[in-house]
DNA sequence: CGAGTCATTGATCTGTCTCAATATTAGTGG
DNA sequence: CCACTAATATTGAGACAGATCAATGACTCG
């Protein structure tokens, strides 16, 4: 239960089968949905996905301008979310797993306001937003619930803003890694090896960084002895020594 | 209507006066709640603010850790929200004015996970978030402005994050003062000239770089005949050269 | 097997930080 | 009203973390 992050484990072929679309038999049910339902609300529930949708790697699930309908729970795969200025430059906001719900940039404006692409081949289930928002005002806890994922997005950002404008690139890393390990470890994964869905580039436009700065810290890291580096593999060797380089909360 | 923006003008002292604090005949009305109600769907959403707080220069409004119940619109004065790492660095996540929401940071753990201190006396109208949700549940329109609410939080976060980890002072501070103007303008204030209310260390803080890097961009957009700055003043000259300087969207 | 993508490492450059001194303003009490 | 103090802002000189430029190496995938 707790092997490394190859998630091909979980590839299996879905086929549109009624039943499998369920929330109420769906293994990361406790990770995108509140707890404390009956059986009969849970079916209820269900009516909240509309239905699932295959994202093949290096493929956009949205795009910024797109018209937004939907948020979606992510069943498989890996997605990346980023912005672009004007004059080209990207900014990845964020890195997203199974069970994590992405498109809420998208309710301001009706209109997404970041890309989304998937990092590896990806499943998705999408929830059209006025299910969401119709089923909401008849379940409180569901209402709750979505409440909480709005406010934990404007958390983790404040967490990333207080990483991009005041920590050092080593410090950045480490945070990085720990939250990834932490995440892949709630999902059943193990707590000290991953595998990287993402390049160099992407951590490092994530962190506010140069690819060769990423490189480099990673060498260091190794070099100390605190990690095992190769290439997308690695391996946390002193995860005490990683939390204490970052004293940030390593918030959600 | 287009005056600097020295909110002494509208320093009413409040008295509790329940007239007074409804929703309904409040100036700020269409800036903190949605529009399209009729006049008796206006008295029910009245029950939206318990009550007013007055809150000092300096004084928070609430801080981290502090157990979560109510969101806060500003009717008043200005505020920032920061949060802290363990070993004590600072970092304003925001700059909140008349018509702003603060708050939504608490609701994912129930207790706040940033500081509101005020930056000049102010007023806000407390909004039990009980409140918020049961009214929600009745009324679409208002759901859904609360769901937008949050994911403009979300995309303005999204920005910053762009801004912190891609852009050079000088863009930071551009786009900084435009947006700044921006909203100030939308409140009837001018468009050319405002009052900062925070020092240069905060303005540092929130676009990740230190006060004298501040004070030199001020100094260097004065030199150039972008604007003029005397202390906390600043009088923008040539706003077209401020937009060319931040190729951001000046978001939300 | 080969082409393209991705990662590593080195050398140098630069934008911002740091340290420091001074100037300006706001606040306080006599 | 002024003197005094603390907070805030400006400006300079030098240091440094990370960027940039460049070359090589490793892996992936058709």
């Amino acid at each position: 239960m707790t092997d490394i992050n190859t998630s091909k484990t979980t590839a299996t072929t879905i086929t549109s089968d009624k039943f499998k679309v369920a929330c109420s038999n769906c293994n990361l049910r406790e990770l995108c949905l509140p707890m404390g339902f009956n059986a009969e609300e849970m079916l209820r529930l269900d009516e909240i996905v509309a239905t699932r949708k295959q994202v093949k790697q290096g493929q956009h699930l949205f795009t910024n301008g797109d018209p937004f309908t939907s948020l979606y729970a992510i069943r498989t795969g890996f997605f990346k979310t980023c912005v672009a200025s004007e004059d080209g430059r990207e900014q990845v906001t964020g890195f997203q797993m199974a069970g994590e719900i992405i498109g809420l940039d998208g309710i301001v404006t009706d209109h997404h306001n970041c890309d989304a692409v998937a990092l590896e081949d990806a499943e998705v289930c999408i929830m059209p937003f006025s299910n969401v928002e119709h089923l909401s005002r008849e379940f409180p806890v569901l209402q709750r619930h979505v409440h909480k994922i709005m406010s934990r997005e404007i958390v983790r950002e404040n967490g990333m803003m207080m990483m991009l404008g005041n920590m050092r690139a080593e410090e950045r890393l480490a945070a990085f890694l720990l939250n990834l390990v932490q995440r892949l470890h709630a999902r059943g994964f193990s707590q000290s090896e991953l595998i990287l869905r993402m390049t160099r580039e992407e951590i490092g436009s994530y962190l506010g960084l140069k690819l060769e700065t990423i490189s480099r810290t990673f060498s260091k890291f190794s070099e100390d002895g605190i990690i095992e580096v190769k290439q997308r593999y690695v391996r946390i060797l002193d995860a005490d020594q990683l939390k204490q380089l970052c004293n940030l909360q390593t918030s959600i």
